[in-house]
DNA sequence: CTATTTTTTGACCATGCGGTCAGAAAATGA
DNA sequence: TCATTTTCTGACCGCATGGTCAAAAAATAG
């Protein structure tokens, strides 16, 4: 039995290991974005990819790493994508541009992780009702926002403001593309990115 | 038993009835808003009410619509609460400012209520696991915030964008109050909210 | 081919859930 | 006071869950 997280000892995960883990946080991203968390059961997830309850429990130590899996990957495919584009640019205002326009794109290419995300959330618990992913899950993202805005506010690109609340305000106005996506499908998403570009472009800059 | 959403024929609720459903709400309200939706369960509820399980089944025709009636009253109460001090405005801008700011101002005075909403809003599904609580019940609140920029448009106070995206952006971003109430319980509401108003009144005007 | 290890199966378990119900207790009314 | 209705209790039910396990099957090695 392996199970752990990280390989123990010399050897890594077997081929059939890995593929399998591979398979099953896949299907489990995609019966949660699909019917939720809370309905989201192994046996759900287990039908979906073709296989027994048992091979979860054989592969994964518990639901828990299961879907701990399904929200580390969320997490390092959005950074993998966005923060290339953003170190691209120069200024603060077109990395804050960069930074909404790839987020907004990431959103579109990868509905279900997000979906699924946003799902676990709030539903993923303790066994005593606390949450596991709060706010300092975010925090990383927030401050790489702020860093860019307290940047701004140095090079005398952007005007004063608290830069966490701006920061906090940015990162929810990307994350409410899922308001829109909700009620409208065909949401577009590359339309709705400037229109929050050129938003925070005004409410930011300095010039009069 | 009674049990119907409305009080059937000549008869309206006893004094009773009346107390004990008011009574399990509030309860309901505090247990949800500390263990969270998942974990919320009638026993508990029923516990912490100092009652038997028994009797919120006999109240409620189930956990369904007690659930219902958590999310009704939050919703009530906060519209009781923004609805005035946004129309007591003249401009556009100053009901912006207005929306924002009792907004925030209910949700620093009605945590509760406001932590079970939002975990309610994605753990609360049908047997199916569809949605309960869509973005169609946010469609009221995103609707009346995007009135007031129209408005503002119209009457030249504000910039061309779309009121769509906007409506959405101011929307978030006083929910955004949240991520930081988490981490800072002592946070400075007033402080945050005035922080958004300025944000709001520069990305909104249209004086160059 | 045979022996050994890895992987998978499907039945099984304990737990906690929402909901039900017969009967006790309390309130009401004549 | 006594009869009737309302309200409440606590045991109980069926169900779905996450997790376990002995044994079968498949892969691997000698």
């Amino acid at each position: 039995m392996r199970s752990e997280n990280e390989p123990v000892g010399q050897e890594g995960r077997s081929f059939i290991e890995t593929a399998r883990r591979a398979q099953i946080v896949a299907c489990a991203i995609e019966v949660i974005a699909e019917v939720g968390y809370a309905q989201a059961s192994l046996a759900l997830i287990a039908k979906r990819a073709g296989i027994s309850k048992g091979v979860i429990s054989y592969h994964f130590k518990g639901k828990d790493e299961l879907i701990q899996q399904v929200v580390d990957e969320a997490f390092t495919l959005g950074d993998a994508f966005t923060r290339p584009r953003v170190e691209a640019q120069t200024t603060a205002a077109a990395m804050l541009g960069a930074y909404i326009e790839s987020t907004v794109e990431f959103y579109r290419t990868h509905r279900a992780h997000m979906i699924a995300l946003s799902d676990i959330w709030s539903a993923f618990r303790h066994t005593d009702g606390r949450p596991r992913l709060d706010m300092s899950a975010n925090e990383p993202e927030v401050s790489s926002v702020e860093e860019i805005l307290r940047f701004g506010q140095l090079a005398g690109e952007f005007r004063e403001f608290s830069t966490r609340v701006m920061a906090v305000t940015v990162k929810q106005a990307v994350d409410g593309v899922f308001i829109q996506l909700a009620a409208h499908p065909d949401l577009d998403f590359d339309a709705y990115a400037r229109e929050l570009v050129t938003t925070f472009d005004i409410a930011t800059r300095k010039e009069r």
